[in-house]
DNA sequence: CACCACCATAAGAAAAAGTTATGGAAGACA
DNA sequence: TGTCTTCCATAACTTTTTCTTATGGTGGTG
């Protein structure tokens, strides 16, 4: 059966009417235009749909009994309809995030933040390592992704939102802990405790040494910075972290940021999609709600005199 | 909102194959048709409703929530196909029986054999007088209408199908109850007791006394058929009612039929309706069986020596 | 009985949908 | 890494469908 919706329409309006010539006026057409759809219909369907009683036009047990699906066609079609709108509207809409582990200790804030000005945003947020981002990436399973260093892919969309200074920490209790103005190639003689080859972070930090033509001597790896951090407070060597991640230690004095020359090494956040990727209203509002206010919302430690917090 | 069913099958087969290309071949399509279907469907929505992966095609959220009032309409119509082909299969259909209360002596053996044959048959019978009749015929209330003397109006088509012989009755103790050939002008010094004037036996009558120039003696009126025979088993007069009428007061001896020349009077039962009327399967069916049935079904007592009755 | 309202039909115009041809971008595979 | 293939987008053109205008028939109405 090949019917149309236009169809459907006309039989509601002319059922509504009871003349083709009110149901035509109605629905903005001309008469004939309505004998046709009606004649069509009636042959696809194989019944007659009305009888022409001269004086007014009424329905055949069949006509009557389309009438109710008609109906709940439209039904339907309203409620997608409103669907949409709500979409549009923000009224509801999903927004699947995936973060690089690091980014765990800022974001939480800022999607609170966003969750409270979209509150019908039903946020998923996974936390992944760099493969996992980029896997989510490729296989279009995420909407959008925050991490450290975006891939230099054109199908890769990243946009730097926040600044994500990566410094060396020491405990208390070491040597440099106290020194002003390192040396970096003094620092370069230490044992580093890093995160596994492949992480952002680590890729971040090699450069930066090669840059200045020295080696980092790495001692352990370790795949999550919460456990680096906690390799660095029980003295089995220095660390180079996000900023963001140690707030709590600093607060708490048990990790000292080092004065070290040229460092903090400065990166930046990145808010990252796929090239084509064609936004929803609520991940559409979220990218923009990043950009314009992660710098008001992300609290961040002075990093240009780090030596000042333990001083204190 | 303005789409199309046409378009709602392709968003759903794209959702299946993941594929515009896929889509299009089990659509019987060209690729290019459904991606001019989808950017136009995309357009009413305002939303996109395909991410376009390169890989693959992805539904996004608008087309994935969109999809669900696609199958729910698709599954309408396939209950609408269904609903429409079990009324031309007869599995279900009404019919809509008006008749004259005359024909209520015989109508229900017809309609009883026709539902035996077309169980599915949702019979709704009224019984009522020429003027309802006409009144439902004119207002397209009923499909078919039971009686003797269709309007002769091209409106209107009725059909004769079956004898409706008009006897004279009286009551066994009449003393022309058992007189045979009794000569219509001594008939037509009698008393009658007749229908009231817009009846069809009534009229039919009135003419056949015209017709052959003698004036019908009317002495009480009464509105059914059952109170003439009642008051002519009281002596009151003679009474002309259809044979069809009288099987049980014949049986018990109750009336006799007199033996009047030019009687009986020869009259049709007519299936009649609307010159129009499209019917659908179920009263197309009530129609040919009755065409072809109704002599076979009908009990007519040998009226060609109605006198024999009274004898045996 | 004439007029009016309403539906059917035909012819032509307008709009929509579809096809073929082609281009660009991305994945696959050597 | 480059070639090949696949897939979607786009454009030009064709076909199909739908709509409009014009007109005729029929029945209701004053």
């Amino acid at each position: 059966m090949n019917i149309t919706l236009k169809q459907l329409s006309i039989l509601e309006a002319i059922v509504e009417k009871l003349s083709y010539t009110e149901a035509a006026k109605s629905l903005f057409m001309t008469q004939p235009a309505v004998s046709m759809q009606i004649k069509q219909m009636e042959l696809q369907v194989g019944m007659p749909l009305f009888d022409r009683d001269g004086k007014r036009v009424t329905p055949t047990q069949t006509g009557t009994e389309l009438l109710y699906y008609a109906q709940n066609i439209r039904q339907q079609l309203e409620e997608a309809s409103e669907m949409i709108e709500e979409l549009k509207g923000m009224k509801r809409g999903k927004l699947h995030l995936t973060m690089a582990s690091t980014a765990n200790y800022f974001a939480p804030q800022l999607i609170a933040a966003f969750h409270q000005e979209f509150p019908a945003a039903q946020v998923t947020l996974d936390v992944s390592n760099r493969r996992g981002l980029l896997d989510a990436l490729d296989n279009n399973i995420t909407d959008m992704v925050i991490m450290g260093r975006p891939p230099q892919n054109k199908k890769i969309n990243g946009i730097p939102f926040i600044d994500n200074p990566l410094v060396v920490i020491a405990a208390p209790s070491h040597p440099l802990a106290k020194r002003e103005h390192i040396p970096l190639a003094e620092v370069a003689d230490e044992h580093f405790i890093v995160r596994e080859a492949d992480s952002g972070t680590r890729i971040a930090v090699e450069r930066f040494f090669a840059k200045h033509d020295l080696q980092l001597i790495t001692g352990m790896e370790m795949n999550r910075s919460e456990a680096i951090k906690q390799a660095v407070m029980a003295e089995l060597g220095l660390g180079i972290v996000s900023l963001h991640t140690i707030e709590m230690e600093l607060a708490l004095k048990r990790l000292n940021i080092l004065n070290v020359e040229d460092f903090p090494i400065m990166r930046q956040w990145h808010i990252v999609h796929r090239t084509g990727k064609r936004f929803a209203a609520i991940p559409e509002a979220f990218k923009n709600f990043v950009l314009q206010h992660a710098k008001e919302l992300i609290d961040i430690t002075p990093i240009n005199n780090p030596s000042s917090m333990e001083n204190t």
